[in-house]
This record gives C-alpha cells, sequence and structure tokens, in this order.
DNA sequence: TTGTAAGCGTTATCAA
DNA sequence: TTGATAACGCTTACAA
C-alpha cells in the first residue's frame, strides 16, 4: 500500500502541501494560479496519484458514503430498489454500501452500527417493518443515535421507526386489487398471507379483505392461509388451500375462486403448486399477487398484481434521506393494478 | 456529527488513549488488565462510542472494505451474485461497497478510482467482458495499478483481465445443452445471440453451435439472430427470426425447431414473442435459455437451460479476491443443463 | 495567491 | 501492563 500521497504531489509540483490540495479539489478558498495548478495536476498524473478517501473524511468531517440495508439483495423486490439507490447514490455522488440481512432483523442493527462506524452520510432501509415492539424499539433508538449524529435516514416500508419514510400503499393497492378482480365477476376468494408479524403481508391482506367486506363479500377465515414471504410459502400455503378446498369441491377445481397471494413470488409459488395439483391457473382457480415485479412480466397466464414503482421508491428515500434533515416527513407511493390472463374472470 | 471520541472514553474511563484503544480492540501488543478493560468497555458504553472506521482505516493503513462492480443490479443475474459476494464479505468480516454501471463500460474505470481511494481491500467485478481491446487494456492497467498499491482483484466472465477470475463454462454448458436438445430429437435450430462483442453471448453461441456441427447438424447463418443481451432484446431477436421463417413453413409453425437464447431472460423474451406471434411455446417451437434465474424457475412451460450457480460464482470470486495474492488464478464453473417443457421435443 | 501549521480519531512505537 | 507521542494523509484556518 505504498501510496502516493497529496506531499508527493506537492514536492513533484513544487507547491505546498496546502497548494496541491486546493489546485486538486479546488476546495472554498477561491482560486489557485492556473499555471500552478496544471503544474499539480500534471505531477499528480505523473505520479498516479489517488486521493486517500479515508483521509479526507477524517480531514473534512464527512464521508461520501450513503449505506443500503435490505433482506435479500437476490430478491428481485430488493434489488429493483437497490438499483434506485445507486443511481440516486451517484447522481449526488455518493457510493453505497449495502448490506444484506438475509432476513435476521438483529442484523439491521448490527449494520446500523457500521454503517454508524463508517459515518456514512445516511442510511436507506428498504423492506417493510415486523410487528415486533421491541425489536422496532431498538432500531428506532439506533437511528435517533445516527441521526444525533449528524446522520439522515430514509426507509422504504411502514412508517414506524420515527424517521423519513417512503410508504407503499399496500392497504389501497390490495383494497383495489379486490375491486378490480370483484368486477371481473370472482365472488370467492382466498388469500395467501404472510407470517402474521409481517405488517406488509397484513396491509395487503387486511387492504383486500376489508375492500370485498365493503362489496359484501366475506372471505371465510379457513380460506387464508398464512405462510412464508417467498415462493415456498406461497407454494405450501397454495396446496394447504387446495387440500383444504378439496373436501367440498372435488370435481370442478376452484372454480370460480380468486387467489391473492400478497406478492409475486408467492404468486408464482402458488402458480407451480396449482399446476401440481393438477389444476390450470386462471381456468381451474384465478391468482394474483403484488409488486409487479419486472422479471416475471412475461410469465403465462400473465399475472395480476398491483405494479409498485421499486426503482422509483428506491430513488425517492434516497433523495428524502439526503434531502430533508429535519422532522419524519412519510412520502406514500401508490401501486396501480394490473389485470392479466391469471385471472380472467370465473 | 460531534462524535463521542477515544479520547473522550479514555479521559471517563481515567486511562491513556492508548489503554483506551487496547481495551477495545484488543490489539497485537496483549493484554489490558482486566478491570482497566471493564473500565473502559463501561465508559464506552456510557457514552455512546462509536469508533471512527476512517480514523481507523487511516491509523491501520487498511480497510474493511470490498468493492462490487456489477452492470446492473437490478438484473437477476448480478442480484444473484451480489448476494454471495455480501454473504462471504461478511463472513471475511468486510463490507461492500455496490457499484452499478448501467452497462456502461467507462464506469467500471471510474468505479474502480473510487473503490481504489476508498483503499478497499479488493474488488469483485462481475459480468461478461466485451471484444474492445483498448477498453480491456484500460481496464488492465486499471486493475494492475491497484493491485500495485496492494489491492486484490477478481472477476466473474473471461479471463482476459489478467486478474483472478471464476470462468464460467459458456462453451461446454452451451455444448451440452446442444446434445440434450438434440438428444430429444430436435435437428433444426436457431440462436438468438447477443451484441457481436459480447464475449458470454459469443462463447454461448459458438459451444452451441459446434457441438451441433459435431452432431453433423448446421446451424444456418439466417437463423443467428444478433441483438441486445435483454428481455427486449430476446423479443426482438424472436421476432425477426419468426418473420424470417415465416416465408417456407407458413402453417406448421416451427415444427421441429429448438431455439437457443443465450441467457434466460432473453428466453423470457423470445417466449413472448412467440405467443404474441400466435404460437405456443413448446409445441410449435422449443426455447431454451441459460443460467437458471431463479425467479424464473416456475414459468410454464418450464424453461430448458443450463443452470449456472451464480451465488456460488459470488461467494468464490470474493475468497480468492481474498485470499490468494500471487499470480492470476483462473477457476472454471461448470453448468448444468436442465432440461423442461419448453423443449419437449419436436 | 501561496504557505505554515493545527487538527481530524486512531493505531502503534517506544519508554517507563 | 500502561502511557506519551509520533505517525497516517488530508483539509482548512490563519499568516504571509
Amino acid at each position: 500500500m505504498a501510496s502516493v500521497t497529496l506531499s508527493d504531489v506537492a514536492r513533484e509540483a513544487g507547491v505546498s502541501l496546502a497548494t496541491a490540495s486546493r489546485a486538486i479539489n479546488g476546495s472554498a478558498n477561491r482560486t489557485v494560479r492556473p499555471d500552478l495548478q496544471q503544474r499539480v495536476l500534471a505531477a499528480a498524473a505523473r505520479l498516479g496519484y489517488s486521493p486517500d478517501a479515508n483521509a479526507q473524511a477524517m480531514a473534512r468531517g464527512r464521508t461520501s458514503t450513503l449505506g443500503l440495508i435490505v433482506h435479500d439483495i437476490a430478491d428481485p423486490y430488493f434489488s429493483s430498489i437497490a438499483a434506485g439507490v445507486t443511481t440516486a447514490a451517484e447522481a449526488a455522488g455518493l457510493m453505497v454500501t449495502l448490506a444484506s440481512t438475509g432476513h435476521r432483523p438483529e442484523k439491521e442493527l448490527a449494520f446500523i452500527d457500521v454503517l454508524q462506524s463508517q459515518r456514512a452520510r445516511a442510511i436507506v432501509i428498504a423492506g417493510g417493518r415486523q410487528d415486533a415492539e421491541e425489536a422496532n424499539e431498538r432500531l428506532r433508538a439506533a437511528l435517533a443515535t445516527y441521526r444525533s449524529r449528524g446522520g439522515t435516514v430514509a426507509v422504504i416500508g411502514q412508517p414506524i421507526l420515527d424517521v423519513h419514510t417512503v410508504a407503499i400503499d399496500n392497504v389501497g393497492g390490495a383494497a383495489e386489487l379486490a375491486r378490480a378482480l370483484h368486477g371481473r365477476g370472482y365472488r370467492e376468494f382466498a388469500v395467501l398471507t404472510g407470517p402474521a408479524p409481517h405488517l406488509t403481508a397484513r396491509e395487503r391482506t387486511e387492504g383486500f379483505t376489508t375492500a370485498l367486506a365493503g362489496l359484501g363479500v366475506e372471505v371465510p377465515a379457513d380460506r387464508v392461509v398464512a405462510s412464508e414471504f417467498t415462493r415456498d410459502g406461497g407454494y405450501e400455503a397454495m396446496t394447504e388451500l387446495i387440500s383444504r378446498q378439496a373436501d367440498h369441491r372435488r370435481r370442478d377445481g376452484l372454480g370460480s375462486l380468486a387467489v391473492f397471494a400478497v406478492n409475486d413470488v408467492m404468486a408464482m409459488g402458488a402458480m407451480a403448486a396449482t399446476r401440481d395439483a393438477g389444476m390450470r391457473v386462471g381456468e381451474d382457480v384465478g391468482i394474483a399477487g403484488f409488486d409487479d415485479i419486472v422479471t416475471l412480466r412475461d410469465v403465462t397466464p400473465g399475472l395480476s398484481t398491483v405494479a409498485v414503482p421499486l426503482v422509483d421508491a428506491g430513488v425517492r428515500a434516497t433523495r428524502m434521506a439526503l434531502d430533508s434533515d429535519g422532522d419524519a416527513v412519510v412520502e406514500q407511493l401508490d401501486g396501480a393494478v394490473v389485470l392479466r390472463d391469471s385471472t380472467p374472470g370465473p
């Protein structure tokens, strides 16, 4: 690591350290004489000088790092958000430090500590919150400390951490989906919901069932199946649902039933389970998801879903974290129902 | 940013700066008396001390940062690799700085500079190389400089940058796929290949056609369609292919034709184009891809493809970058053919 | 406009 | 075992 330092450059250019510094980054203190500036730049190039960002961070008292915490970067939901965050961060001249928790909530705290240590300028946390008050309280405390030290924060998810939040309208989107499916003629519904404490799953489920109730349709309790918030969760929940239904209606399949899986990846699992049970998606049973994952837009039958602008969510969260420093602001992001052939109507 | 410093902790604990430092991280210089150690730790906790990673980096002369450069983090190919990289990095006690180039090769160079400035310990570059010698030469130079300054590098892609490389066996995988499709009875083939300079696309195409040649089957030039390496590229190429074929064989569709799209995402585009042209995937034409993207494993008909262990590629590349410091090592990663219903046989 | 010198928060060397 | 103190590479008052 025998790096070339700014002193080396200064010496090579025959100027003082201060002048070299000013020439290379044009600091607040205005100008350096053009010819000197050139000399310094030339010397830097000749020596292959690379400024030490850590030293700069120390001297300046601030870094150009933004932290991004996701549950699982391989999940298309989070990777889309990450794309938005990296884009917006780059536009702001920041590099992003990526932390993937692997769905372990305690890692969130640990990563906040690390980002705190790195003196990251801002932290973006992506991913719905859990209904787990002690965990949330710890998170709130950690973020409050981070903010008190000058960092800024934005969360994509539920606005319960007292920080800037991009809140996806899960309730509204699910409700609209419910009405749209009802509009296509479905009168029987089921929900493959996530784990009970998962707020996003819960909001989507409630939005869906409440909207149906408003239309005079009830979703019986045995048609609300809990599971993991994953592809396998969707598969298992659908399998379970099918076996529960088998009793009543063995021969005619699930006929006029529309199944709402609370995210697209679960919906894909549900589709697979449907097929493995010998039924056809769309014809024997309708299936809808939530998110409109871009990679899944070409599946057949086309998956009905609620499109969420995930990349945009990442961009907005980053901007919020960077721009506004005051009280916690909540920005709502609406989804848009997209009806495709997985729910053609009964 | 009025942070608590180690001096504050030392004062609070009534010990020297040096002792505080040793107590908190147990440096090479062995022990600190247990009671002092406790006092320091307690003081640190009381004050909410958070070590300044930048200062540590300066003093220690090394960081705990690993840089990851991808073309597009929203692409499932890269997000899977990123998952492997973050996992392996975390295991090594490193944080990863994520850089997404948006497919602009010049950004790769710029990011290497930034990572160099950050004094990142290692850099992992994911994504196939282009046949563009000046660009590659610049990259080689940048990486050589980075390495000469003490950094280590690993690339996932073609081993042409004189650094450690995880090379995916595109030729072999595509060849095996060709033989497997031939084994299912196909005798006519087409290839939706990527842009000409894209080495991964080229290797897959060549592996495929060469293997077929070995079986006595030739792929006519007008059945090799170039396009972007994306979903839309696949869609357009397939549309083009269909229109080219339309002349000969209007009524019987593409019958016994198997189409190899050089990656899964392109294959999804090709499937969409097939359907939009009123044909059925599997029955009217076979379609296969490459990569076995996890999110696409449940599409119907199931997409025949070559499974590439992408997460593992990320893990290995990270380990290579971290472990071996010497000459460029090339580790080959084999794919495995997975035949599904998108190529049932003619 | 340029230079001198004082930090920035740690680690690590060297004495004590 | 502990404590001064000199780096680490840079920025930025403050002087010149």
